[in-house]
DNA sequence: AATAACATTTTATAACCATAAAATATATAT
DNA sequence: ATATATATTTTATGGTTATAAAATGTTATT
């Protein structure tokens, strides 16, 4: 999940309610509503994300530490992939 | 876990107490002794492994239904992978 | 004979994570 | 005005999964 979160995060700031469509969207998953929230609300006591407040939303903005973490997960993944195909 | 066990038991029959140090060798991952026993435990339960007994040994292969299972995960992982690049 | 290494079983536990629950607040359409 | 859709918060819960716990039996070594 925060995967998925994390990529769209890296494209552009997100609200947590607009995820859930986008979710769907992108990656073909249909997560509960509160799901996303949970995720960031998560995210954010992490520091791989920040919020700032515009126009009553929550947007949220991917920091570095968000980005060290997306990246070191698709090197998790590759690497995965490739001892599973040998 | 158990995608690395179907993963060696596509190769050839194994017995639970030689997956440790396989799995360590193969793709880094070193498990604790008791957790190949517990996921082939639940995996045979799942009709995804079967076993039989070879020189007191518990020789374990994989099913149809295992290998479908291997086939569909990696499928997923294939996809995930594609979605999270794009 | 005794100790270590090999080999297995099954239940219980602890951590992780998506979702449920139970609130609250604003904006829009009828 | 009132129902509906949008938007959020935080704790609790339930499922999954690797590991701990606590046994037991066999084979090889000293």
């Amino acid at each position: 999940m925060w995967v998925y979160i994390l990529k769209l995060l890296k494209e552009r700031d997100m609200y947590a309610y607009e995820l859930k469509p986008m979710l769907m969207e992108r990656f073909g998953f249909q997560p509960a509503l509160v799901t996303p929230y949970v995720v960031l609300y998560r995210m954010e006591r992490g520091g791989f994300v920040e919020a700032r407040w515009d126009e009553n939303k929550k947007y949220y903005k991917i920091t570095t530490k968000g980005v060290k973490l997306f990246e070191e997960g698709m090197e998790y993944l590759s690497d995965l992939i490739v001892k599973l195909s040998a």
